[in-house]
DNA sequence: CTAAAAACTAAGCAATCGCTTAGTTTTTAG
DNA sequence: CTAAAAACTAAGCGATTGCTTAGTTTTTAG
């Protein structure tokens, strides 16, 4: 009937993820994504639709990845050590290949703000919201904290992991283990 | 001699900062400053060479703008209970004019990342420094800390203060009083 | 009054943006 | 083999970007 396509969307997208992760969304141009995916732009427009399509696509990608974290968390029934040591694996997994990138959910959600396409701006807001269960999860395991204390507690590393994200881009490991250290000293 | 100017730089720049703390850098384009800041194109180059130069003179703006909470945390004199208001004002800082905007600073670092023009970020960074340096100063009223107790409540606090400007983008007021309280009870 | 210097207006520059489209190549059903 | 469908290449679309420049208006010293 017709042609195969000669790449696979979930790879090309891993490469596009890589990139807006890197620059951000406004500075990755179409043609930076036309090299670093290694299609055409037409085959870029007719996989994806559009720019905010191909980034859509990164978001879902980036959760595969991160995975590597927050499967270890969820593994980890343990409470607050399993999440202490998810903050610094989150500072390792926001490095990885070398660069300082930070979190691609909240360097998008800052760089965007209420500017920005509401379909991302959704999907930015379900991220959060699912590391932020996520967190949930984990306090309950302490039998001892109230249903409020968990909320609390929730709210309180959820914000704890926004300011992560940029620190680990400026601060050295010395004084983001001070922060890690200081923010479970009381949990 | 000569012409004299129909606007004043400082007040200028101001309406420029406001731009670029509600926009972000990148989506504030001169034509956007041009309407913002009342004055033609040629006035903007003329005055600060460049879109660049124009958002340094914003920081300056914005840095003299902060002055309003900042001053109140260096006359209160008392170590942490200062501090902690010093967070409930930047909250409320952060929303002036009923736009949910963080902080100019953190967005832009945020934004640009490393591939932001050196000047800026270096600007940023000097930024960054001095809220910590004033982080230090009411730290140390409480003699009972060490240094090193001093140093690591510093970076505790700068990476729980960079939380709070995305924060207090998404979070409702209950959210973030979560936060603050709970950051507080470790210190 | 004259002339020069600076501030203004407005048009327009090259470069880049996201996206499209015309034309070619490849694949496969019939 | 033929024909249609899909994937490809590459050129180029209009809009916008940061910035410049030609030409006019205003100001003030001599």
């Amino acid at each position: 009937m017709a042609r195969k396509k000669e790449y696979i969307e979930d790879e090309v997208i891993e490469k596009a993820m890589a990139l807006f992760w890197r620059n951000g969304y406004e500075a990755t141009s179409v043609r930076m994504l036309e090299k670093e995916m290694g299609i055409n732009q037409f085959s870029i427009y007719s996989s994806f639709g559009n720019k905010q399509g191909v980034f859509l696509e990164s978001i879902k990608s980036y959760r595969k990845k991160i995975c590597s974290i927050t499967d270890k968390l969820e593994k980890s029934n343990n409470g607050i050590i399993g999440l202490k040591q998810y903050f610094y694996d989150f500072i390792a997994f926001s490095r990885i290949d070398n660069f300082k990138k930070g979190c691609l959910v909240t360097n998008t959600f800052i760089e965007l703000g209420e500017h920005g396409d509401p379909a991302i701006m959704h999907e930015l807001q379900v991220f959060f919201n699912e590391i932020r269960s996520l967190m949930i999860t984990n306090l309950k395991h302490d039998k001892s904290k109230s249903e409020k204390m968990v909320e609390s507690n929730a709210n309180y590393l959820a914000v704890s992991l926004l300011g992560l994200s940029p620190a680990s881009k400026i601060l050295n490991d010395k004084q983001l283990a001070d922060f890690i250290e200081t923010a479970f000293s009381n949990l």
